[in-house]
DNA sequence: TTGACATATTCCGATATGGGAATATAATAA
DNA sequence: TTATTATATTCCCATATCGGAATATGTCAA
């Protein structure tokens, strides 16, 4: 077997660059054409149809069809899984924020201590 | 050009299911011998150490010798740039819970209201 | 119908993949 | 040294990729 189709789920999905940032440009909620995706991101035409069928076959964005023009609009909470998994991971960089602040902290305190004794 | 190797990025790494497999098991903060990883995970061994050769060669893992052991830790802090992206989507399910305990709140205040008039 | 515009699709080529099987390398013990 | 155990590497294959160029499709207006 190969690697997983782009279209296999979500992680496949957002591990290109420029989905992503099609997904970021999305991200403002509204409906945006084709054209303006080409416009903003300067990515030739089938290129951006191209991502954005693998966003649309994972559900990660929806067409609309006004006219000559297909509105896009993301589906946001197709991204949940991702997020849910590397949730777990938050506490790995939280807590080291924890101990640079506690260390922070001890030092303030060992400074009190300090400016105290020369009162005395 | 192809579609981006494995290893150019967190993102393009997480894709393979059995990576994220890898790093779940590693989450415990403890350094796991590939036979470790091999024996808990059902994967065979020359697959296991290539996945471990990619999670790697971005940082996610690294690796110290004991004996003929090589120990696998996980470098969880490589995985914040993907938690940073996704993050900026949980608003829109968020926002979708705060919505759906809203109709509970207000379907609870009618309640009351009703019960209050019987009351009367 | 013809033309103009918006978008999708197809064809191409270069490339990397992941699995399996076999084999190589490394470390240690007997 | 030799055997054994742990792990990495290599080779092969089927497959899918993304980009570019060209082209097809669809919609509307004149």
């Amino acid at each position: 077997m190969a690697r997983a189709a782009t279209t296999a789920d979500v992680f496949n999905a957002i591990a290109e660059p420029r989905r992503r940032d099609i997904i970021n440009l999305l991200s403002d909620g509204t409906e945006h054409a084709v054209g303006d995706v080409v416009d903003r991101l300067q990515i030739p035409q089938p290129a951006v149809s191209k991502h954005l069928g693998v966003l649309r076959k994972v559900g990660i964005v929806s067409v609309t069809k006004q006219g000559p023009l297909r509105l896009y609009r993301l589906n946001a909470q197709e991204l949940k899984p991702v997020h849910d998994w590397v949730k777990e991971f938050e506490r790995f960089w939280t807590h080291q924020l924890d101990r640079i602040k506690e260390r922070a902290e001890r030092k303030m305190r060992e400074q009190l201590t300090k400016a105290k004794e020369k009162e005395q």
